[in-house]
DNA sequence: CTATACTCTACTATTATACTAGACTTTTAA
DNA sequence: TTAAAAGTCTAGTATAATAGTAGAGTATAG
């Protein structure tokens, strides 16, 4: 029940690039370093952001990325989805619900798999980028206050 | 974000001993033959129930294994804890919600972990075996009056 | 035209998964 | 008392996933 390396990554590039939304476009080696991640594994990742149209592009010389969703539009669960596939805990419940396997009709216990798969997809569908970036705030406010 | 075959093969077993519980010593083939499972690998997952009492066993002729508990008060949290020894999403938080990282302090993204692992236990720690059962034999009335 | 940065494909080491194999121990019934 | 049935224990192994690295190629600003 773990969380991929390549999933978080995903998301702790794009709470950066949500917290320099307005910094133009950022060289993946800039979010790399802050990040503390290689900057050629985060290029692996990024292909699949270009694609669905959550982050725009700049090539060449002061190229880079840019958040093209507000991070408020863009949740963990749809981050996850992206990087890891799915957030089915079985490979025999797919994202449309679908049942693949031969004793699905005598499985006792799919039920539960499907109700961790929908507690799982709610929670993760719940948060999104700004969500994450307002908690850090307020953590920091905190650490101050105490 | 998969449940192993292990911990699935497992919550089968269990449900199969709790449905049999009053029929004595139930030998390891007869739960692999129902359930299609590989009778050698069930070996390698029965003993850390053995260990934890939850199951009892009987060497030598007409030996098997019973459910030490009732089916109502093993939930389905505690036999994937024990066969994939932790809920949480990261190695970076344990069973005990502590925190193995060096970021931790800078990282806003644990709070979505942290978050997740409650959901996830709170729901599989919700679901017993005594449930897995209720439901399976709802599904069939259910079936009946179709 | 060159430095910078993204893009794409291939390769690789390590680990986890999902088993299988076989020797050994215990129990019971004939 | 012994043979068969069952659990116990340790080791091995094939496959796949993970978490990267490497390098050649493309685009663009200045």
């Amino acid at each position: 029940m773990r969380i991929s390396t390549k999933g978080r990554y995903a998301l702790r590039m794009l709470v950066d690039l949500a917290e320099h939304k307005n910094d133009g476009f950022i060289a993946l080696k800039d979010i790399a370093k802050r990040q503390n991640i290689s900057k050629k594994y985060l290029e692996q990742i990024v292909p699949v952001f270009n694609k669905s149209h959550i982050l725009q592009t700049n090539r060449g010389f002061q190229g880079g990325y840019r958040l093209a969703v507000e991070p408020n539009k863009c949740t963990v669960g749809e981050v996850i989805r992206l990087t890891e596939g799915s957030l089915s805990p079985l490979a025999c419940i797919d994202d449309e619900n679908e049942v693949h396997c031969d004793r699905s009709a005598d499985c006792a216990t799919l039920y539960v798999w499907q109700g961790l798969k929908k507690v799982v997809t709610d929670y993760l569908d719940s948060v999104t980028l700004q969500d994450i970036i307002d908690k850090k705030h307020e953590s920091y406010a905190n650490d101050y206050v105490i």
